[in-house]
DNA sequence: CTTCTTGCAAATCCTTTGCAGTTAC
DNA sequence: GTAACTGCAAAGGATTTGCAAGAAG
């Protein structure tokens, strides 16, 4: 967590921008999150905290975490933007109950090699994919 | 034409909605849309129309059409709704160029196939699916 | 005639921005 | 010191809704 943080602020120098306290509080909650969240979400989180962080903070901060490879953005059904570790790899494939919301994540080598054969068809240079699967899970079904 | 306005009427009827001369409109025009499009330019393309069609009668009519199997959602990276005609297969592949926007549709029965295994593993009952490449066509790779 | 519709404008929702005061470096 | 940052509140863009007037059945 440490070396997360130190590599933050190397971030944050390299584009000539500063790290507050702020920063590092949005940070550290972002990646803490097991798993999806929504803006919304974090500044819920933040609110108990001693140190009180804006909304706009949140907003201008996520940018940045998505720019440094902490985040990425996961666009659901919804109007909103939700986001989740990003763990390097960057696909985002996710089966979505549409009774409980719960997300399962999947990942298939199959499917990566067959996304590329179609690629190379199209003559298609891809650079991230996503794919989702709408629909019951077991508990729901 | 003349048999899917008949079928427009009677999916009205059965839902205990009325025909109106300003959902004809919207529905032949939703259906003439060749590839995808925004309520904005549905807006646009009815601007020059006889009949003036307000934004919210669009908004109020496009989930009908959804609802009657004429159209899906489509999301994109972006913050408004995408719509397209449905073909009644409920599959949404696509390659999208970040540079030029333009969009590559495809289907593939592998990915399909592969598709229901995973969903099987996981006890999941699969009811729609999308699927989106980023990336760059041939043109402005 | 009754219920559903329309257009309008105001309201929402999530996100972004302008600004004036504050802080990191 | 000075450029970047913060919180606030106001602005934004896409979509929705409340309402009174107007049509469909």
């Amino acid at each position: 967590m440490m070396n997360e943080t130190e590599r933050f602020k190397r971030f944050l120098k390299s584009k000539g921008l500063k790290f507050t306290p702020e920063r590092e509080v949005v940070f550290g909650e972002a990646l803490k999150s097991g798993d999806h969240f929504e803006a919304e979400d974090l500044l819920f989180r933040l609110k108990g905290k001693e140190k009180r962080i804006s909304k706009a903070t949140i907003y201008r901060t996520l940018p940045l975490l998505i720019e440094g490879g902490w985040l990425r953005k996961v666009i659901f059904n919804e109007r909103h933007m939700h986001y989740e570790r990003d763990s390097g790899v960057r696909q985002h494939e996710h089966l979505v109950c549409a009774n409980c919301g719960g997300i399962i994540e999947f990942s298939d080598k199959k499917i990566h090699g067959q996304l590329d054969e179609i690629c190379r068809r199209h003559g298609f240079e891809p650079r991230s994919h996503w794919l989702e699967v709408a629909g019951f899970c077991k508990n729901c079904r």
